[in-house]
DNA sequence: TATTGTATACGAAACAATTCGTACTACAAT
DNA sequence: ATTGTAGTACGAATTGTTTCGTATACAATA
């Protein structure tokens, strides 16, 4: 049952603000969006996007108090598996190797992450022998 | 000047048939569209999605015959590395470790692949000592 | 020539995401 | 009690994608 998890752009940014700060009010994550300069969103928007992913499940509400208070109802890693997939599919056709060295290639990585992914990749190849 | 290339994913499945096969006509790529079983698309669709994508600048047309031939205007691994950057920021908030570690951790690459990625790495590490 | 099959062109409808105006509500301060 | 502030709810407008009905063009052929 892979329950069709497909946040749009603007929900994932306010999951990510939920991610990172927890519980939180509209107001407070509508402040965190405005902060990215260039961008502006009016607070009745953030709002209804809220709202909407309530409806949808994404988010989880507590309304004892007049200011409703926001919980991401879906673990972090869980989306992000689950749109990994997606994209894999949709911008590399699954091909997941292709991907890594493009990801590689074209972004500066740290030595320390480099390390961690190399380190991986020996586990990977410890379990799985032949 | 990173000129908001944004193709929709149905756009997207139509770059990856081109991208593939090569100029080809409407007839063509709604065919091999509707391979994918699960999936039906008709024919006119397929036309007006190409059509604007034509418009748009994503395809590139000869229609100096009555049956016109559409070829991909951009280089796939120029749309996939700005797709990435865009999924990497929506999803991951740039860091590029991190999308990597899920990445081999959660799909199974073959030996040949890690031994692939891990010469990628090695590389980088020479080229960037300190 | 009339018919049939395969094209493209056009426009409207369906649908979803986003945005925002506006109304209503609760509460605190006067 | 009244007023001001900050919140939620609701509905409509806007925008973009996808879908498809229908009109039209043209070539082959019976």
């Amino acid at each position: 049952m892979v329950n069709e998890i497909k946040p749009t752009d603007g929900e994932l940014e306010i999951l990510q603000i939920l991610w990172k700060k927890g519980p939180s009010t509209v107001r407070e994550v509508n402040d965190l969006l405005n902060d990215d300069q260039d961008k502006s969103t009016g607070y009745t928007t953030t709002l209804k996007i809220m709202q909407i992913m309530y409806e949808k499940g994404l988010l989880l509400r507590d309304d004892a108090q007049r200011t409703h208070i926001y919980t991401a109802a879906v673990r972090e890693g869980k989306i992000q598996s689950a749109l990994l997939d997606r994209f894999l599919n949709a911008a590399y056709k699954g091909s997941a190797s292709k991907l890594a060295l493009q990801l590689l290639g074209n972004h500066k990585t740290t030595p320390d992450e480099l390390a961690a992914i190399k380190a991986l990749i020996d586990q990977l190849e410890k379990n799985k022998p032949s």
